[in-house]
DNA sequence: GTTTTTTGTTCCGGTGCGATACAAAGCCAG
DNA sequence: CTGGCTTTGTATCGCACCGGAACAAAAAAC
């Protein structure tokens, strides 16, 4: 009897992670394409997804389903456990924080927000973040596997330090993981004796999101752009992992050149991506002055939504829409990804006028005439806040054994 | 025996492609630290160095050396089998070919050229060339595992067409991959039953060689940038895997724009990299009009060299490093690589005034003042075949053991 | 000489997985 | 309804790969 259950549990133990990974993304409904997917026999896919059952990570529903109307014995479906553990995922940004709870899948269990303008003291915010995130713990009952942190500024490895926290009042440099690690070690969170914390930049993490759960499942090389308050930033997921080159600072897209006798930029040159294509930029093109109400991309979105009419911010938006196809086809010339994600004010232009963006990239890009990446506006709510529970749902996906040896401890 | 003889054949089979790349790459000279480097115990070190000895990939010298100064018993020493088997390397350039016998271990074992003006038919010079790769074969008696071919030109995936054979005559979008297996099956091999060809843009291949056996070693983020006759190429080299995006692409750093008010490109933009830092630009810059003798990087970087007192080519090559370093550093802030290395006229660029480059790179990207990326010169020889040689070694590198498979067949 | 240190080898055992046979659960044809 | 056919899930066997431990070997340190 124990003799089974261990050789039972131990089947499979290097297929663990691919196969949790597979159900985490959708990518496996059923133990058939488990199968498939992980090119093993069936006899260890089931004995996978056993173990991951008993793990308390996914679950099986064995109900005869209603059928499929294909023929053989139907197969019996696998979910990702909807009660099972959790991670706390925590987003700073200028208005405040967002903290959840995010289970498998990029599900949102709980959310709740703090709000307020953010000090300057980072270690004072997140440990208010953190606290919130504690205490929807305490309310759900969740066990917690660790943490994950966003924020809007690119984050140097390996230290972790917010290089650029520009529009925070947090000094440059901050040094966000470790404030972060020592915030959840300090909020002593049940289950957690070891505080686990991870950090990245937002576009990173949207990225990460999408790639996973969004318009970006199944893309192989899979490049994000998106301006969310001022300048532009980027990020690149390569075979499923993001890529943030040898410390952290890769995919710092804003400045390329898009309008050679453009705005100057503080970095020394003109006409850069950051400040040619961003929410600001947008405002001034179309004439508007900024008001202090709701934040630059609200308001730069919300003309675009509700003004289309004027013709000075059609003019705007297409203006725009070249700005930032010159700098999409400038990384598609580099890169080569096969697919492209918006999100931000760009997402907005996307959808205003997906033809015209298009074709931008695809005449200005090298090799675009014969077939054109496809660009896609990002398809996910929160998805800075659930790129960073992925960062804390990683080391489960590498090894989902660590699930049972932290219990033990 | 044969019981005993079975098994050590047999230890360390997930092992061995990793094993091998490392001797192949220099970095396990002994048992010792193969056995740190793979991460495994002495006992599966030594049955795998011990099947890659049997495979006769290595070889083992177990003479007492003379010892280092330090303590306890003396490593043996792993060597790559210097009489083992080859892969065959074409490479094709402006002004003809160059093929290769290339064992592991990066050594050229034979070579030959070609010469004369590249016909049109790339057909015709292919059959060539693996004619005469043939003809080393049977010289010096090697037994063939692959072949690998580097041409100047963008080659896109999966099918291996050269989009833009630029100074060669041949028609853009021949299909090189396929030609390439057809003159090897055409020229029949011995030992080769089937035709194994891989192609490759020499750039890339650049990358592959020196990140194997030259300047790149140890790098995890490698940056290429060469220049050898018109334009400029790009190639990345990613966790040891080179990486050419998701058609071959990637890495086209020609149009990075690199001076707004430059010379028209005929990508439709201005002052692309392309046209503002060639070996035609530097001659132009320069005041010089190239000639016929020889080819542009010839002329380019002789002139370099020997008339570096003539202060307008020292302003030109001033000039040239300012927009070569603009480029990289937009390349940096993309890339983020941990290392960057220069060939053609780049490399001479480079030599001529090390520092002002490093300067201009450093100032220009964005997080370039804390540190800076180290910029070396290509260390190789005859590195794109090296690099094509790498293609056709890589299959061995990935399972050493289809060498006993071919061996049967 | 003995002791210490590092390296190489032999043997045992465990773990992860493929192969196979079998059982289960639906279609389809008569 | 009964007997194929097809696909999915499960139990059992065996083997390949590798870690661990003990031992042997070859040098330096003493």
């Amino acid at each position: 009897m124990t003799q089974t259950r261990t050789t039972r549990l131990e089947r499979g133990r290097g297929s663990l992670g691919p196969a949790l990974e597979l159900v985490h993304t959708g990518r496996a409904p059923t133990r058939a394409v488990l199968t498939s997917e992980l090119g093993v026999t069936r006899a260890t896919a089931g004995a996978v997804a056993a173990e991951l059952e008993t793990l308390g990570l996914i679950t099986v529903d064995s109900r005869p389903t209603a059928s499929a109307g294909s023929q053989g014995r139907p197969s019996h479906r696998l979910f990702v456990n909807e009660r099972g553990p959790v991670v706390l995922a925590v987003q700073i940004h200028a208005d405040g924080f967002r903290v959840a709870l995010v289970g498998l899948g990029g599900r949102i269990v709980a959310t709740t927000t703090g709000c307020g303008a953010i000090p300057a003291d980072p270690a004072h915010v997140l440990a208010e973040a953190v606290g919130a995130g504690a205490g929807l713990l305490r309310e759900t009952g969740r066990r917690c596997l660790g943490a994950g942190l966003a924020v809007p500024s690119a984050v140097a490895e390996p230290d972790g330090e917010a290089l650029n926290p520009l529009h925070l009042a947090w000094p440059a440099g901050a040094p966000v993981r470790e404030l972060f690690q020592r915030a959840l070690a300090d909020a002593a969170i049940p289950g957690v004796t070891e505080a686990i914390g991870f950090s990245g930049n937002d576009v990173n993490l949207m990225a990460l999101a999408e790639h996973r759960h969004g318009a970006g499942r199944g893309a192989r090389d899979l490049l994000c752009v998106a301006s969310g308050h001022r300048g532009v930033g980027g990020a690149l997921v390569l075979d499923g992992r993001l890529h943030s080159g040898s410390s952290g600072l890769a995919l710092e897209v804003g400045h390329l050149t898009v309008h050679p006798e453009g705005a100057p930029c503080h970095c020394g040159s003109r006409g850069c991506l950051d400040v040619e294509a961003d929410p600001l930029a947008f405002l001034n093109v179309a004439g508007r002055t900024p008001g202090p109400e709701g934040s630059l991309l609200h308001q730069a979105a919300d003309l675009l939504r509700t003004a289309y009419d004027d013709p000075a911010v059609r003019a705007a938006a297409d203006l725009l829409i070249d700005r930032l196809g010159l700098g999409l086809a400038g990384l598609v010339n580099i890169l080569n990804p096969d697919r492209i994600i918006l999100g931000g004010l760009h997402r907005t232009l996307l959808e205003t006028d997906p033809e015209r963006l298009r074709a931008v990239v695809a005449d200005r890009s090298l090799w675009g005439r014969s077939g054109g990446v496809p660009i896609l506006p990002c398809g996910l709510d929160h998805n800075s806040l659930v790129g960073a529970a992925e960062l804390a749902w990683q080391p489960v996906l590498d090894d989902p054994l660590i699930v049972q040896e932290e219990r033990r401890a």
